[in-house]
DNA sequence: CAGGATCCTCCACGATACTG
DNA sequence: CAGTATCGTGGAGGATCCTG
């Protein structure tokens, strides 16, 4: 407990920042409960049903500069791309692992609210009415 | 590891979107940390010096919604308002210590890397020119 | 197959001013 | 003291098209 500080950039804060790029946490997850650490990228975004292109891409160019994965490339035609969990990465993933654990534990609790509980809608809560003109 | 899916509803994404409103978790700790889980509005914001008036409040109703934290109203002029950690509420804090200290614990490896490993760029790193007119 | 480049939307967060 | 109202903004995140 010692100097609870929550200065601007102490590491706690960095870590919760990586949590907060909404997909991160669930690509560390996957990368290591379905494909034991290493997979190729299509493979790995295939899994990930809901993330697009883009943010895919972009998350996981971010996670190897952050240090939590390497990028193995595979020059051939066409290209082979693998990643695969550093040292790092790995630690992160038990981080994540007791937050997925977390949260199944106590799924109860946080259906018993409304369906929205934090302050972020994840903007699929309104897509329902998306169609409105035509 | 179950089935290790992260549909769009589940529990463990619900956790992730409570981690990615950026002071819930630090409020939920100093709470708990620096107040021993019930504290007065002012105090409680007094103790976290980068949220805005705005934020915190809205963070706070937020979370009194999402079953967090009780709000107690001492209808007094001025008026007192306690808030109070909820069971769900300090089952949660564990978690944040855990983030928390899983930080401090890889402070090095964390800041081995570019200022910038996430993705976010809290936008206080330009903060420093802010004052461009006068 | 992997991913760069562009354009666009939306909402989290902040600053400021006001109320009871 | 605690909170609401309003305005402005950056940038996260998505869709789509293009390249080697």
């Amino acid at each position: 407990m010692q100097d609870d500080d929550w200065r601007e950039d102490c590491a706690p804060r960095r870590v919760l920042e990586i949590f907060a790029t909404k997909w991160t946490s669930m690509i560390l997850h996957t990368l290591n409960a379905r494909h034991k650490g290493a997979a190729r990228s299509g493979a790995l975004h295939r899994s990930l049903p809901g993330v697009s292109k883009k943010m895919f891409v972009q998350t996981l160019r971010d996670m190897e500069t952050g240090g939590l994965l390497d990028r193995h490339i595979d020059s051939t035609v066409p290209p082979a791309v693998t990643y695969r969990l550093t040292p790092l990465g790995h630690r992160f993933v038990g981080l994540v692992d007791l937050v997925y654990d977390w949260g199944r534990d106590n799924a109860d609790a946080l259906d018993a609210l409304q369906p929205r509980e934090g302050a972020r809608r994840t903007r699929s809560t309104v897509l329902s009415q998306s169609e409105h003109d035509a």
